[in-house]
DNA sequence: AGCCTGGATATGTCAAGACAAATATAGGTG
DNA sequence: CACCTATATTTGTCTTGACATATCCAGGCT
């Protein structure tokens, strides 16, 4: 028997979906899509199973196709769920990885439950070099912030993180660096990330960093360079990151549209 | 002046939206992403400019808002545009970089114009060790083919690939794998991949890998496994892949919601 | 000058309905 | 038994309409 363990048809979960509060200001479809990914979550709903149709999880719930859609495609946006005109919408094997989201290391290492430090190594204005100029769309020669950081968990140096901000940023706080991370930082000011752009590598480590990240010289890191936009559009940061490979890599999930 | 270079409002494209088919199978909200996405890439709309408001849009094109807000949608999740309530739709700076799609190697290579080549290393039946029982969510001890091939551009080797696949595809086609690449023998079979959860690390190079790869012992690879589930959840393959840093990078693009 | 308010603008959310297309199943035909 | 066909099921696509909410801007008040 090579049979594979699949799940076939399964009955849908009791009512998890009853408290629906319609004068929340959290979205209906999303209130939805977090009950069903947490049914998927929590084995509820077990993997390889199917799960009711638009049509009856609409009307159970009063509420309208459309919207039970969006919640749906919510969670197959995140890999937990696949759907097949003619068949139906089905649980995906495999235990859950968190997905790779829009956060710093520092996000990671909190969500870990580790307790995160920051150095700040350096701190320096510099005019923009072309490469720079191009990949944050300012001026070439324009002034520009770079900063160089240690980040460390529980007292291991976990990776070296090398910034460039535009103009804008000049004055950030050097206090706050130490204790938020960079992000939090930017968000505080009233910056809103939205889009990211990373290119992941590998390589040998510097002489520098091998130091820094107490590695033999010439030892594997992991790489991201990576360009962060805001909610208008315009280039905030540009990162280049060196990671311990032993302590850290990326997770991510891609769905087929 | 610090001033970037944000371009400002600016009219929105000529009329190149005017081809669109109605009888034509591609759906209506696709067709306008494309032309959205190259009027974008093409420069056609600048970086930073703020395109033309939904409702505008949808009168001027006969199309109805939802149909026009989901063109837009997936534009956006491309990281070409940000949206804001109240303000409007506005193009991401930077240049476009090719997300990281769900495709092999192979593809990659084939995109990138180079001549792929693949060698089958190795093809052997063995029984499901309990790491990938639980990934491929088959019986311990099952049937399961290891696949080790080397893929090389120009003649040049880029990586070593394993993979492991569930007894479903112990007959797979010795020859086509020579020729084709495994996620298009798999999609000639009716396979269909949907979801590919993928953690992206890095290590030094094992003896076997260094030579293969015609790399110094112990020097850095980019690593990468992942598992792929089809359109009914089931896991279908697990790739452990090592990569020549120096030949390849994974592009990733992520955005906020 | 500074602050508040109201209007204009644009996206966000939700509803109800209709038809199209893909798939599986059951039944009939050769 | 094999093949084809009709039908039920389910998701995919598109439309029209309504209201909510965030933001900017101009005007008026203090």
């Amino acid at each position: 028997m090579a049979e594979t363990t699949t799940a076939g048809d399964a009955p849908f979960p009791p009512e998890l979906f009853m408290d629906l509060d319609r004068s929340s200001p959290v979205p209906l479809y999303y209130q939805v899509a977090e009950r069903i990914e947490s049914a998927i979550t929590s084995h509820a709903l077990p993997a390889g199973s199917r799960i009711e149709n638009e049509i009856a999880l609409s009307e159970r719930l009063g509420i309208s196709r459309p919207t039970i859609r969006r919640a749906i495609q919510e969670v197959v946006d995140k890999g937990l769920l696949v759907r097949r005109r003619g068949i139906g919408t089905q649980v995906v094997q495999g235990q859950v990885t968190r997905g790779l989201e829009l956060t710093s290391l520092f996000d990671d290492l909190v969500r870990g439950g580790q307790v995160p430090t920051t150095e700040l190594l350096s701190r320096e204005t510099l005019p923009a070099s072309a490469a720079v100029a191009e990949a944050l769309a300012v001026p070439l020669g324009s002034d520009t912030l770079h900063l160089r950081r240690l980040r460390s968990a529980d007292g291991v140096p976990v990776a070296v993180l090398d910034n460039v901000l535009p103009a804008d940023y000049l004055d950030l706080d050097t206090a706050a660096l130490q204790s938020y991370g960079l992000y939090q930082v930017l968000r505080s000011r009233g910056t809103t990330m939205r889009v990211a752009r990373q290119r992941i590598g590998a390589r040998r480590a510097s002489t520098d960093e091998s130091e820094l990240l107490e590695l033999e010289d010439g030892a594997p890191v992991l790489t991201a360079s990576r360009t962060v936009f805001d909610d208008s559009g315009r280039a905030v940061e540009l990162g280049t990151h060196c990671y311990r490979p032993d302590l850290y890599s990326f997770d991510v999930t891609l769905v087929q549209k």
